[in-house]
DNA sequence: TTGAAAGCGTTACCAT
DNA sequence: ATGGTAACGCTTTCAA
């Protein structure tokens, strides 16, 4: 089914040496002779072996990456799937492939070290990082080329990400529903050890107190971004005497709880409460007396995956002169959608 | 950082051949020295290179996932995630990777060729399926263990798949709404080519069938499930002098664009217009005349992945004892969710 | 129970 | 411009 490099050479009449090189456009093999060799190869369906290939080379032309495996047993942040999405698409394109491990949360650390020990990839991204990763130093000292998808304020030295810019989409998010009038807002954020929950929770106390406002700590969480969240905190703040008008939240799903807990209160959201959730993703903002307003936007995380690659497989080959800090700005849809989202 | 075997075994003195038996437990080497040896290896922390290991035992230990990239730039499936994070966790467990690559729709046979001819990976996962999908034939004839997520109703031969029973779920879902008293029933499907799409058409033109109904063609669709294809065809819908009492809908996604319309027409869900959804993932269930429901169940996809990778990893070292079809129910939540829906 | 040496399929160095 | 050979790090015969 498909040949090796000695087939290979024995079938032209050359040696491994030369097709190798002609296979690899070296400049020292004649045109006439790399052009038998590419045919050949093609006619024979020679594959180079990867792993003697990496052998050879001390290269794994493979990156890690590591899903962060959440604590409860509910569905996985959906914005994983794009981000690997859009990531493999770039590193399809330079002839990088992927390898993804789960873990348990904890056992992160001996995982890297697996990874990177046995050769098995010659770049790590880092998901999900804490306001004070261990892993961004462990990779640093280590000296492996990595790459973080968000950042960890508590870290001085410098190291390459990409991030979404939590604490102005949050900021913005307020400031929408204190325009329309609200003055008692609650906060459904993610767990805030995770470094993109501190800055959004930032981004919400700083468009509060920029109206002197005073944030209500009652009203301000901090949980895994499950369904169930939502759904229940919001149950419960809508059993108070002194309830919010408005809910700011921290993803999409959280928010199909909390749309939940208002209809089953027989409320209806965005009349006698709005809610608005702003993440990377989604843009879901039912803003009040007016009707709900949900809008899709299109993945900024896809977009996130593939600049993260770019930047790690700069890293990998040594280029010097390529940005190691890239910053995204969700974009924040307002106003009632009339047509497809593609818009 | 890391030693090699050379490195572990002149520092105990002993060959390359002991050590690696020692650490590979074979029986013909003394228990004494396996412990000297495998305290050695932690203490210097290492690991066997896999390129190497992979070229002198002819495995990769890898398995390969492709994604499917949809045309569309929207999201991709959310569902992804999870499958792979419940195949990624048994992998994990048997010391196999995942090696995942994007490809556009098209080129996959390709890359398939690509993945098993370079020594790459061990066995693939298909997912995705067609109702008649060439992979499955292009695998089996190249003896590559592979196992599909979902089925392909026109393969005649036997192969390994892990499906939900996605037939039985859309049967029950419109025989729920039938039971409420809804004779105008609209179903958003999926792109019709991909088998599980085929499925669930035939369970709702089952249940209606059963019923003596018959189905109105001007009421069923088949697109990409996207949100903006629900937005739009629900809009479509709504203008309709016939219109519709009740729509059935292929995914999360894309129920929340009918959602969408449905609000932007002034109109009620689960009043106005009842909507089910009820895909591997979600039962959304407003139904007539109630308030609506929405209900999270604890995925069934990351099972569906983990059985998967059970089954592969049998085939690949060659249990025969295992089975190799696996047919999942889908869960269906009917009737109000009055708390957390962990349980 | 242990060890020497060949072999896996490439690339890279050094000749010619 | 081409070829011979060592080297990559491991497993696996085959001998001892």
């Amino acid at each position: 089914m498909s040949v090796n490099l000695k087939e290979l050479s024995e079938s032209l009449g050359l040696s491994q040496t030369t097709v190798s090189r002609g296979l690899n456009n070296y400049s020292d093999v004649s045109e006439a002779t790399r052009k038998r060799i590419k045919d050949a190869a093609k006619r024979l369906n020679y594959r180079p072996n990867a792993r003697a290939k990496g052998l050879a080379t001390g290269k794994s032309r493979t990156i890690g990456h590591v899903i962060p495996s959440n604590t409860q047993h509910e569905m996985v942040n959906p914005i994983f799937g794009d981000f690997i999405a859009g990531a493999s698409s770039v590193y399809a394109r330079h002839g990088y492939n992927m390898l993804v491990s789960r873990v348990a949360q904890g056992s992160e650390t001996e995982i890297y070290n697996d990874l990177i020990s046995s050769g098995a990839v010659d770049g790590i991204v880092i998901q999900g990082p804490t306001e004070k990763d261990q892993r961004i130093e462990q990779l640093s000292s280590m000296g492996t080329p990595f790459a973080v998808h968000g950042r960890s304020s508590a870290i001085t030295k410098p190291y390459p990400w990409v991030d979404v810019n939590n604490q102005r989409a949050f900021e913005r998010a307020t400031q929408l529903l204190i325009s329309l009038g609200h003055r008692k807002i609650a906060l459904l954020n993610g767990l805030e050890h995770l470094d993109f929950a501190v800055r959004r929770r930032n981004g919400f106390l700083k468009a509060l107190g920029a109206q002197g406002i005073e944030a209500d700590p009652d009203m301000l969480f901090s949980e895994e971004m499950t369904e169930s969240y939502g759904y229940l905190r919001t149950k419960e703040l809508l059993d108070r005497k002194d309830l919010p008008t408005a809910i700011v939240t921290s993803s999409l799903i959280t928010a199909l709880g909390v749309r939940r807990a208002i209809e089953d209160s027989g409320r209806r959201m965005g009349k006698d409460i709005s809610v608005v959730t702003h993440d990377d993703m989604l843009s879901y903002l039912p803003n009040g007396g007016a009707e709900p307003v949900f809008t899709a936007t299109r993945s900024a995380v896809s977009e996130a995956g593939e600049r993260l690659a770019e930047m790690l497989i700069a890293e990998i080959n040594g280029d010097e002169d390529q940005p190691s800090e890239v910053l995204l700005e969700a974009e924040l849809v307002i106003g009632r959608s009339t047509g497809a989202s593609e818009t």
